[in-house]
DNA sequence: CACATGATCGCCT
DNA sequence: GGCGATCATGTGG
């Protein structure tokens, strides 16, 4: 299992930026969800950093969410991220072929998270570059070897603080999830709709 | 051990 | 809109 480069393109600055602290990680995860559209994902490869800003999101709402991995109370070594507290990083892969990251959000033993669906890189970058969890990952060369670490203590991957004014985002339903019953319904994809990388256009 | 399936994407029509 | 790729993971025997 190799550790992949982030994309060159992705290149950016985030001297200036300030990062999320703990408590802001151990909240609502909706309200986390939403607020995170005004982040930056940073990874740090040879002495860079590359990114970008977060544009579309779903929050997975623990035991109750039948969405969720952590559905039901499962508890199994790829799932064990979500039951740390909020601020660790999950990653699994799925469809033999795309990798997928979460934010853990909650306190310890509360197994919610936020989906990154999308990033909106550095101006000039394409817009498709990291939209869609699969292509996201992709580009930030991340793979399942990052699942579990933790984003707020010296870690290569990292959250920024954009200095914009707050997005109120679009909501819908997730993507991709209709086998989960009533939870298939629920209002938890959110997207700051006037970015061209998000996804999946609806409503 | 065997097998069914997925928090996707890209290509086809 | 449909479908195939491709395999780790979870479940059940």
């Amino acid at each position: 299992m190799k550790t992949l480069r982030p994309d060159p393109r992705l290149e950016f600055d985030p001297s200036g930026m300030h990062e999320p602290d703990r408590e802001f990680f151990l909240r609502d995860t909706t309200a986390v969800a939403r607020e995170l559209l005004q982040f930056w994902l940073g990874r740090r490869h040879g002495g860079s950093w590359y990114g970008g800003r977060i544009v579309e999101v779903e929050a997975y709402l623990g035991t109750a969410d039948r969405a969720a991995h952590s559905w039901n109370g499962r508890r199994t070594p790829r799932v064990e991220p979500m039951y740390r507290h909020g601020g660790h990083l999950y990653v699994y892969f799925v469809y033999g072929m795309h990798h997928c990251a979460n934010i853990v959000t909650r306190e310890e033993g509360n197994p919610e998270a936020v989906l990154l669906r999308a990033l909106e890189g550095p101006a000039g970058s394409p817009a498709e570059l990291a939209s869609g969890p699969g292509r996201l990952c992709r580009a930030m060369g991340i793979t399942v070897v990052h699942s579990g670490i933790d984003l707020i203590h010296s870690s290569e991957i990292r959250l920024f603080r954009e200095s914009r004014a707050e997005v109120t985002p679009a909501v819908t339903p997730r993507i991709g999830i209709d086998y989960a019953g009533e939870a298939k319904d629920w209002p938890l994809r959110f997207f700051d709709s006037a970015s061209p990388a998000v996804s999946v256009r609806r409503s």
